[in-house]
DNA sequence: TAAAGTAGTTTATTTTATAAACCAAATTAA
DNA sequence: TTAATTTGGTTTATAAAATAAACTACTTTA
């Protein structure tokens, strides 16, 4: 029978999975890209970045464009494994 | 290029989505039971279940097993709708 | 040099999820 | 028989999250 897992509640938010979804595919991306790529606020970006970082789901490296400040993101190890270890669990709520 | 759409926050929860689920896949079922297939507290589940209730995405009925309240949902055809368009926008989130 | 823009961060507010407490009736145990 | 426990929930309170608004520091443009 089909079982309801526990769903990593750092993925389960909308910003963060689109985010980490986004850092699977590139080898690394830029705070302005992502925030374009997501559509969210510049602050909503800067706090969830913040818990991915935190929790060693993503690296973020903070160094200058010229003289502008420059945010530059990569998933980690932990981070692949977390997301798809979420993917699998949340293919089971999916497939009905 | 691979949008985030918006996912439907009613269904963006880890408990209602796991209703919703068991839902898509039963003819209906009782309170008791969604309780102890999604693991939920009988609090929890209350809340959620209403929530679910008041956006038409299922139907509540109350009436008795005997002697004790019985509480039966049901899933709606707008439920059905929005648990499909969730999944068709979620898999856009997964597939990396 | 004043206004506007860039690239963010911090703080405050709103929304959610969850847990704890409660209620009414039924059942079981003393 | 009446006191405790269980069942099937609801309501209320608390904790956690998401989001928005305000702010900072610096740069570019008018």
């Amino acid at each position: 029978m089909k079982a309801f897992n526990d769903l990593d509640p750092l993925l389960h938010s909308q910003l963060r999975l689109a985010v980490m979804s986004l850092l699977m595919s590139v080898k690394s991306a830029e705070f302005v890209y992502i925030k374009e790529k997501t559509g969210s606020t510049a602050g909503n970006l800067s706090v969830q970045l913040d818990k991915l970082s935190t929790a060693g789901y993503i690296e973020v490296t903070k160094s200058f464009k010229g003289k502008k400040p420059l945010t530059t993101c990569k998933i980690s190890k932990k981070g692949i494994e977390a997301f798809e270890n979420y993917v699998t669990s949340l293919q089971k709520y999916l497939d009905t």
